[in-house]
DNA sequence: TTGTAGGCGTTATCAA
DNA sequence: TTGATAACGCCTACAA
């Protein structure tokens, strides 16, 4: 590999007027400057980003933690950061947490060791008190989902309107009995989601009923599950707001194997409206999460803090969420 | 941030003792050990891997090339490779190739400037011949598709039997006009399917016939538009043998739109054996293919590669494949 | 067993 | 406008 140092010795010059041309400094002599380009042609140079990196104490690699890739809204969240992030030279890591503690700490420390230069959580399992103190290592910022009392920059959705939207559509449908399904930890912005559930029942006059909220509901698996679980249940509920596409999926396909016809013994609503849910039968009603728009926002913001250096301010984001009508519900 | 420096300082020993600790050298005295040991903790004190990285000339990064995250054949595939990089350390740099040559290109581009150590190519755009002169610069590999006289390591399923038994199958089931979905580019690997196909084809004495083959089919929208494009045929296949199960998933939604009965006026085979295909209705019939297998193998490779700064011997490695029979066929 | 000193490939400061 | 030279943080001969 050739260095700066063979292309200033070919092109007669120093080290330091090449690295001048390189980063179009000004004050170099067209003469120079062309006598330097064609130096670097002729040895195929290009400049060494790590040692570039250790010189400059910049970065240009972002670490976005996401539960796992396998699921269709993260796998879909990174691909909208990665094009952003590959247009401007910065490189995405993708770190998959797995929903633990311990591997969301393994990826925080990435951040001392200088392997990523930033991070996006866009799944968190640590409380803010101990994420917080690598503030200090390079910037730190949230999309989609955050802890509470989050001191950092956040690109969210507004899942209150997420949840009411949906509650209110299956009430306004007849629907008395709704159960609720949500992903494990109560401890982030997900539990605005139930709030607006909450609120829409409220509006109805109706009670909350323990027995027909789900927790750890993320993927096919688990709808199957909550799907038997809610049938064995005397007083059955008529509806089920699910917490992703994934989950009215697996309901759907169990609830059709069993013969619980859907939406007229059982109407299931996503959440997401990803790819299959226009493709299933009875395709799925869902809220719509624009999920390219929170990653490109959410990527856009930590390449500006990784460019100017500069320190994160609070600010916080907030994208609209929108109903899908089809046949689940 | 503490450096090396500091620790030495804390501790009253020079750099290099302090760096023989970290890197577990011998001839250090068990007393010296502790006390660095103890200014590590006491300063916080983590190495910095882009100077480290720098001054051995190792590279803990790997870019993976794809085509695009939103395929759930390749996000389960990064999942998987993600999981043994972040066991030992190594970062995996998504690497979306939007199936564009240009693009495929600009990562290669980020081995001269060790912005990537090494990279594993999932898909492919270029030819061997393109792509030949960056092994200069980092381990290159393959895994699942590979373009024709690659000399590199290989990992890669045996294509030509998934072929052959999905044909047969669909030859056993009675079904002698067969029509063929293929993904883009015959340059690669892939045309090992359609041999499969070929072969199948020719021991039950079948010609083969061009207007039953489908090209660019990747995803459901593709199967809905090939569902079109075969019932407008005055000879309609009564089968099809899809390149993926989002192609039969789109497929078969649109069939059952039209009223066209699955299994019975058409059957439709996937092929991957992702999650969903189990859930559709019909179950999707499809061929098995080991990604999670494919994904760790070749990681583990590149790990070995980058860590021994081993050049890479052009084994090619083949993993089996093997049939799952639901209902759609 | 430990320390000194040089260098990995850049960029930035200063002097010329 | 250019060129020495000193860092960035680390590892590793070599010498002691």
């Amino acid at each position: 590999m050739a260095t700066i140092e063979d292309v200033a010795r070919l092109a007669g010059l120093s080290r330091a007027t090449v690295s001048r041309v390189i980063n179009n400094h000004p004050y170099v002599t067209e003469e120079k400057r062309k006598s330097v380009q064609q130096a670097m042609e002729q040895l195929g140079y290009v400049p060494n980003s790590i040692a570039r990196q250790l010189r400059t104490q910049t970065h240009e690699t972002i670490g976005v933690l996401i539960p796992r890739l396998s699921n269709p809204f993260f796998s879909k969240l990174v691909d909208a950061m990665e094009n952003i992030a590959a247009e401007v030279g910065f490189q995405l890591i993708v770190c998959q947490t797995k929903s633990q503690k311990e591997r969301e700490l393994l990826y925080l420390n990435w951040l001392k060791t200088r392997q990523v230069g930033g991070i996006i959580f866009a799944s968190t399992e640590n409380e803010w008190d101990v994420i917080k103190p690598y503030k200090e290592f390079g910037p730190i910022m949230f999309c989609n989902e955050y802890p509470p009392h989050t001191e950092a920059p956040i690109v969210c959705l507004d899942q209150l309107k997420g949840g009411y939207i949906g509650t209110k559509h299956l009430l306004e449908r007849g629907h008395k009995k709704i159960a609720y399904c949500y992903a494990g930890s109560q401890f982030t912005n997900i539990r605005e989601r139930y709030a607006g559930y909450k609120k829409a029942l409220d509006e109805y006059g109706l009670p909350l009923n323990e027995r027909w909220m789900f927790k750890d509901a993320y993927d096919t698996r688990d709808g199957k599950r909550i799907y038997h679980a809610l049938m064995q249940q005397a007083d059955r509920p008529t509806a089920v707001f699910t917490s992703s596409d994934e989950v009215a999926l697996g309901m759907i396909a169990e609830a059709k194997r069993n013969g619980t016809a859907v939406p007229d013994d059982l109407a299931i609503l996503g959440f997401d409206d990803q790819p299959i849910a226009e493709l299933m039968d009875p395709a799925i009603s869902t809220v719509y999460q624009p999920v390219e728009q929170i990653g490109i926002t959410a990527i856009r913001m930590m390449i500006r803090f990784l460019r100017n250096q500069s320190v994160p301010v609070n600010e916080i984001t907030e994208l609209p969420l929108h109903l899908v009508v089809r046949h689940s519900t």
